[in-house]
DNA sequence: AATAATAACAGGAATTATTACTATTATATT
DNA sequence: AATATAATAGTAATAATTCCTGTTATTATT
């Protein structure tokens, strides 16, 4: 059974409220301003704890590894690697990819990750 | 200027006859066998340089990272989350996602990570 | 409100994967 | 064969993450 602790929430206010996707250390020192004695394991600790239940994700593609967000909805996205712009790839593109990878392989697929990087057409001319 | 060497030669070839996508410590200890006083820095350093010159793939996605192949066809990759082993996914299977999704969005696309995660046909049981 | 049970904590040690350093060895070129 | 230096072995260092232990805080129960 889970109680509640003041780290915790905190710890999960700062993932809400941030639009990047912050590496455990960051959100540990980001989380310090207001807890100053708080343990980088609590940290781990907690993130781990708030993926299970869904509240946090951590990102896995492009090499991100070990970066967390709090917006858990699923989404693909392709950067320019020219100017760095992040642009959404409509679903309807990829559709049913993971349907199509269970029937292949046998797996109940339980999770995904797909991103793209190239050059958008602005900066291809 | 690259220079052969014994130990590059043989960390090759363990990587292009395993059908498996071993880490880097694995293929320290399978090349051992051969040249028992190789050190793992020598590993590390050659995955490093077959990887520039596209003779090996280290897998990123899916928390993968630290995974190589030496199979250098278009394929993807899906892991089991209880059992932790890594299958292919047939390039067939998702045919020409790079050109749809190039398509759609008007992107020159240089590069992705795309790769699942789920439980393999045996642990469902 | 006080008590008891234990989830969660802080702080530090341990672990793991990877990279950096340095003196020595092996390879390609002359 | 002599030379220059790429590559090596072995070790130390770094970084990210997890584990451990004694303490604190939260929740349920009285």
């Amino acid at each position: 059974m889970h109680r509640h602790s003041r780290q915790r929430k905190v710890i999960l206010d700062v993932l809400k409220r941030t639009k990047t996707h912050p590496s455990a250390d960051w959100v540990y020192r980001e989380v310090k301003k207001e807890i100053p004695n708080i343990s980088l394991g609590t940290v781990y600790r907690n993130l781990k704890l708030l993926q299970s239940i869904g509240e946090v994700t951590e990102i896995s593609c492009e090499g991100n590894e070990g970066r967390f967000e709090g917006n858990s909805h699923l989404h693909y996205h392709i950067t320019c690697q020219k100017c760095g712009q992040i642009k959404d790839v409509d679903d309807i593109i990829l559709h049913d990819i993971e349907g199509k990878v269970a029937r292949a392989t046998g797996f109940k697929i339980t999770n995904h990750c797909v991103g793209f990087a190239g050059i958008c057409p602005a900066c291809l001319e």
